[in-house]
DNA sequence: CTGTTAGCGCCTTCAA
DNA sequence: TTGAAGGCGCTAACAG
């Protein structure tokens, strides 16, 4: 076994050799392009299968001067992220486009993980909820296309696909209203993608419900423990039902609920947000407000793809229709409200 | 601005030209090395600056014949890999090393995965909780030093490093057993990573404690679904304690318990493995056993920097300490048992 | 201390 | 149909 020995992999010339043809000859049957007889083809192709050989990708990328590779950022602690980045490899696995990943963290900033993309010159960045500024979003711009995934920013240079999170936020509440409800709190996202519009929903449908007395925001945030934290607030509000920014959230709310004897959805009702897998288990079987994962991924490709060759244009707003879906944290309220 | 109009990233060739030096020279100057002035040392990082120069990394790594990057694998449903990675990436920085990152997901095989990372000439791979067939491993550690996190293979050409899941099983049945718990019984993660040892302890220990006649194994997995599913079979063993595979099962099943009015850990004791965000967020204040990620994470880098030249000898099998987390999800038990 | 030269592994004309 | 030559952007060994 001389690749044992020889740990250094196979190139394109060690191919040739074996192949008994030109290096050029290998480039073309390889790739598929017309030019090579039969017999050569055949002989190529079991060379390179001897070899188990594979095109080394920085050099075949540097050699055309393309990369045909995107640059995707996403949260490593965020699972909304992760199902995004699945919806993302699984729409790109059709189009002739690599994804790169590169991770955020509290200890990897935004921008060091878009530079470690550009430095592999990706030819689109994909940047799922990401927290740069305008400014810097649109620096980033100037050198190659972007496109946001779940966030906004009103700019002509950057692409955004996202969910449209007011009308998400309004099917939660008139949800809600529907029932019976009138108490209805939402606790919110704070600064975090998407909260903004969460609430600008909230209000609508409050008001348009005749509900504007009923207002009532309480301080949350994404994680369990932000849901946790605000149950308080909830009962003390004396909410009969509640909109929580996200499921996470709304998990950390229902279970801090429980344990102090409210039940839910008896005494409370909770919507959450995302459908993630925490809402989808039966554990909790939780009334929330789905995103189109698949829609948003394949709409950010299609916008990157696009948009080669035409710079930032003007830039497009894909607004990709939220949907509720009931489970058992919301019913009629038991108790009619003061 | 003529890097707007002309979107081309700036080369070395550019960096050169204004710097009105050779091309070797900013290479020098750019890579730290020593030889050269001063005085041009300035002018080429000036010119640097003035263009935001970046050195294109498939050419800087192609040129060089080496990679300096190591590829990891990881699940992006797996909450706890996050967590590796995340303590990959901290441990990195430090050393001279680039990851890169690619994702193993239902629609994505952890073939196609570690392929992806081998197209970049990746010098080692880190494979977060692999499914792989010793066989698969093996082949891969062929071409490249491979090292297992969170999980074992008994193969003398692949580096594992791990908790030792035996002891942290323990550790969860000892601490139920001082508490004076005697049906004890475990939710295993079928054929997932690591889940064999954790049975292997949790036999050990119960054993140990002279309670084999209390030994119950009941069906489980690594989703809150599974554990959610196990709760009959918990209740009608008339366990007083249970120790499961992960946080995730754990708090699937506290969940299923207190629906049934089986108070956690009034009435029904429960142990975790992993310390995640979900044991330690205060909804649930878990009871756990937390491994190490920042070791294991510096522990895998350190092994794969020194398999540089040295092939496959004998692998090495690092094991780390797990360590109890005592929180409110275990308590004495109150009803004595039959 | 500087610049020239020759690769790295692949792709892409272009002529044979 | 095939092979030779040049280039992608960078590094590194070598003379000047």
């Amino acid at each position: 076994m001389d690749q044992a020995s020889d740990k250094r992999a196979a190139t394109i010339n060690d191919v040739a050799a074996r192949a008994g043809v030109s290096r050029a000859l290998v480039s073309i049957v390889l790739r598929g392009v017309p030019g090579a007889s039969d017999a050569n083809r055949a002989k190529v192709f079991q060379a390179a299968k001897d070899l188990s050989y594979r095109p080394d990708q920085r050099a075949r990328l540097l050699g055309r001067n393309r990369s045909t590779t995107f640059g995707v950022t996403f949260g490593l602690r965020d699972e909304t992220h992760g199902e995004l980045v699945e919806a993302l490899y699984r729409s790109s696995a059709l189009a002739d486009y690599e994804l790169m990943l590169s991770p955020v963290a509290p200890t990897r900033h935004e921008i060091d993980a878009t530079q470690s993309l550009l430095d592999y010159r990706c030819e689109g960045l994909i940047l799922i909820g990401s927290s740069l500024s305008k400014g810097e979003l649109e620096t980033l711009a100037d050198r190659v296309p972007v496109v946001l995934i779940t966030r906004t920013v009103h700019s002509d240079k950057i692409d955004v696909v996202r969910t449209d999170d007011i009308a998400g936020a309004r099917l939660a509440v008139d949800h809600l209203v529907q029932l019976g409800h009138r108490n209805i709190a939402h606790v919110h996202g704070g600064r975090v993608a998407g909260a903004a519009d969460r609430r600008t929903g909230y209000r609508q449908a409050m008001r348009q419900a005749g509900l504007d007395a009923h207002i009532t925001m309480i301080e949350g945030g994404r994680t369990e423990d932000d849901g946790w934290n605000a149950a308080q607030s909830v009962i003390a509000a004396g909410s009969t039902a509640v909109f929580a920014y996200n499921d996470q959230s709304a998990a950390g709310l229902i279970e801090h609920l429980r344990k102090a004897a409210v039940t839910v959805p008896g005494r409370v009702s909770v919507v959450g947000y995302d459908n993630s897998r925490l809402a989808r288990s039966p554990a909790f079987s939780m009334t929330t407000v789905a995103q189109d994962s698949d829609l948003l991924a394949q709409r950010a490709l299609e916008l990157l793809s696009s948009r080669r060759g035409t710079p930032h244009t003007d830039a497009e707003q894909v607004v990709a229709r939220p949907q509720l879906i009931t489970r058992s944290t919301t019913t009629t309220p038991k108790t009619s409200v003061r």
